[in-house]
DNA sequence: GGGTGTGAAGCCGTTCACAGCA
DNA sequence: TGCTGTGAACGGCTTCACACCC
């Protein structure tokens, strides 16, 4: 598992590991040491093969007997997709959205860790949130390189959503979580990763409208890519 | 464009049709009646050819003066991807995340309409958000029913999950929006999706550490999937 | 027998390349 | 010339099928 060989892991791969570590480490608090990959596969509600051949590109061998060990498992795959130091992220519109995921995010991860949120509300502004101080957008440029800040969630209202993105990039901001309707471009060098919830409950209308109307089987799509 | 053909567009379609129409309706507002395969995709920051594609499985067709036209082409995407009647939605959990949805969504969608929250809240049963009445979770059943809610979104906490997924489905919702980062199955006829936020921030967390130990060129995911 | 590891095949969605048209 | 529409090639991911091993 060398630097090159991590580079060629597939989108959907990295995806995966990072839920199969929540789960292993779910059952690795219930006292189990060792796992197969159909039980891993169940969990997931995928398929044991899916599962095996993620592994299988990580490089990760099991035991024919007992299966994966999953400690090991756990900490190999920190091992690729954490950094070493951890890093920090900043929210950018400290609405609801941006108010669920500090609340949900903060604290929770080991290797990410949300310092800063910006704002333009006056009372918000000053404040702290989940331990997660708010700033003005003027201070942007000033907390990004004074925390080291390098990835930057985007909840602020769509007309908003270039401007205050091309703000968190030039800071030195180098990943875009984009949850804003508003498509972006980012420049090289920057990952973006769009969601857009209205999109996905517009998807889920149209299925539930197809299905009602014949019978198609049900489908399941997990998002995130 | 009949029922059959309907069925077999790909997903990936569905969801770049919902937001080709609000990329439309936007430019529609600016007064403009026709527009180019290459005006959408520069919106959308896709390729001229992806959208023709799309354009194509829907069975639209452009002039080759004008390009497609914006009105004609916004009602094709809405008979194609609305109920008629529309579909009524209700949010399981009202925390933040709930919240955001709901005051996101909201009388925004013409076809969907959230008309109900479920939580265990005693401060928040009885209460009203956004004009969105907020029941305990023993009312699941009949309000569901009363209302004929088709879509469930789920936002409760992971615990919690799997139980109020259960009680939607038994309830007789049809789709099931799960931003819990508990994996879910559903019964044949019921639609699934899923959006984990932490696999997401994980995900870039893992490709700007990437990006950062090299000179991998800079890549773009958009999710709902 | 019941696991793992993996080449090969299959599937799906995107992109290429180009024909056709005003 | 500059656009649309589309067969064909391509690429990425998943699944099949099976070898191998305790």
């Amino acid at each position: 598992m060398n630097k090159e060989s991590i580079k060629q892991i597939p989108h959907k791969t990295i995806e995966r590991l990072s839920q199969y570590r929540r789960a292993l480490l779910l059952v690795s608090a219930k006292g189990k040491t060792h796992i197969f990959s159909h039980e891993i596969a169940e969990i997931q509600h995928i398929t044991a093969v899916q599962v095996r051949r993620d592994l299988m590109l990580i490089g990760y061998s099991g035991d024919l007997r007992k299966g994966y060990k999953i400690q090991a498992l756990v900490e190999l795959i920190g091992q690729i997709i954490d950094s070493p130091s951890g890093q920090k992220v900043a929210v950018f519109g400290l609405g609801n959205l941006g108010m669920a995921l500090t609340h949900y995010l903060s604290g929770r991860r080991e290797n990410l860790y949300i310092v800063a949120a910006f704002d333009v509300d006056e009372h918000k502004i000053g404040q702290s949130f989940e331990g997660v101080p708010c700033y003005g957008m003027e201070k942007v440029k000033e907390i990004v390189a004074r925390e080291n800040i390098t990835i930057g969630i985007i909840t602020v209202p769509a007309e908003e959503a270039k401007a205050t993105k091309n703000l968190a990039i030039e800071a030195g901001v180098k990943g875009i979580l984009n949850y804003t309707p508003v498509p972006m471009e980012v420049p090289e060098g920057v990952f973006l990763e769009e969601y857009d919830m209205i999109t996905s409950l517009e998807k889920v209308a149209f299925y539930v409208k197809e299905l009602g109307s014949s019978d198609l089987e049900n489908t399941k799509r997990t998002a995130s890519k």
